[in-house]
DNA sequence: ATTATCTATAGATCTATAGATAATGC
DNA sequence: ATTATCTATAGATCTATAGATAATGC
């Protein structure tokens, strides 16, 4: 029974939402979830508002326009995935091999993916945001998608390596990962397809059972030292 | 220098687009290039009527709705995956190995999503999609989805199969072959990633290189048999 | 005074319908 | 007569701006 402080401001014409987060905060969160459920061009300011608890002109105070909003979505959906990549990478080969660090950069990934709030991943695949205004997040991704090829090509067999520039596996590893969000779409995704989707990648690149599983283990060390390191979510 | 006929009803204000085909395949076209490219929300029906040439009220002549045009653009998009998928499924196990018959599968999949003529795959990705509306479309692609796992699961080693239900490694196979939807966003996908996306499915199922090379022979065959079958795009 | 909201609204859409019209077909 | 278009428009949006207002902070 906590009464809310009230803040500055006029206040609104009803109760905020989400009491404890900053107007902008509670945009951002409405607005995602209504961008994956319903597309962008679908939801309007007024619904984003109605979600809010504000008059749909005071969504204008905050932000300047209505893709200004995807633009900061997009900016922190990637940044989190694409700063563990790197940092795993960084590990190769010295401190783990190839193999290992895919693995557990496809976990971590996998599991980012999991657990945000709404399916936030829907959002790269919306056709707004190939618009030359988002090619700072594209870039992004890119890199993200160059780090999967670099591993990859790494971890790769002989064979396959040969038979698949490290870019084409990107795409491919990326791919895969990404199932997650399809598999949001229509069930919970359970913790076994975690392991799934980030053993397979390393079949796809052509690694035997006896590899994988050793790369497994050695990622599950991995992964505990990392979650020492930074908090975990 | 041949005239065209001139057909039934007043004529357009503009020489038709692509005179030959009929109205209603100009308005599917149209919209379907539009809704891939700026989804659907946010394609007007004032901008499918000027890419064809008539006026917006036009359009209404031959679909109800904008939604019915989406809906015909579903349903003619997995049609011909599911009957070759089906068809080649039932050649499984007296004709072909599961192995050879996925492979062909993926190949034909990935050359059928690599030559429409706009990307027309991006259409499942879009939010649209998931309205009640479209479930006849959605349930389709799950038949697609659950052959993709049932040959998976015939084709794959016993250890992924223990590890993978066969709807999970459907799930996977599928957005696996669906990478060549991401791949035409960026860049015009090549012979050699049909090759690759293929392979990388057995390989994800833990086949080894021997084992994928014998089954992409097989299938080469296969192929070869059915594009005698039918008319080749 | 500053902040974060509100009300009101301009101006630009957008979908779908009603009814007219210019062709061909019989 | 039938067909396939056209013009015109109702009614419902939608985004963004202008300016008022109700709080807190100093």
């Amino acid at each position: 029974m906590t009464t809310t402080r009230p803040r500055q401001g006029r206040p609104r014409h009803s109760q905020p939402s989400e009491p404890g987060t900053s107007a902008r905060a509670q945009i951002l969160d409405a607005a995602g979830e209504l961008f994956v459920e319903r597309g962008i061009a679908a939801t309007s300011t007024r619904m984003i508002a109605e979600r809010v608890g504000v008059r749909q002109a005071s969504l204008y105070y905050h932000f300047a326009t209505k893709d200004d909003i995807l633009a900061e979505l997009l900016d922190t959906s990637v940044r989190p995935s694409l700063e563990m990549v790197e940092q795993i990478q960084a590990l190769v080969p010295a401190r783990t091999s190839a193999a290992a660090a895919l693995y557990a950069v496809a976990v971590m990934d996998v599991r980012t993916l999991s657990s945000t709030p709404y399916n936030i991943g829907t959002l790269y695949l919306l056709p707004e945001v190939r618009a030359e205004q988002f090619d700072a997040f594209r870039a992004e991704r890119g890199r993200l998608q160059d780090s999967y090829g670099t591993l990859g090509a790494l971890a790769a067999t002989a064979d396959v390596a040969r038979g698949m520039p490290a870019e084409r596996l990107g795409e491919l590893l990326i791919q895969l990962v990404e199932v997650v969000i399809q598999i949001r779409r229509s069930r919970e995704p359970e913790a076994a397809d975690t392991d799934a989707i980030a053993s397979s990648c390393l079949r796809l690149c052509g690694l035997g059972e006896p590899v994988v599983t050793a790369a497994r283990d050695e990622a599950r060390i991995l992964l505990g030292r990392l979650a020492g390191t930074a908090p975990h979510v």
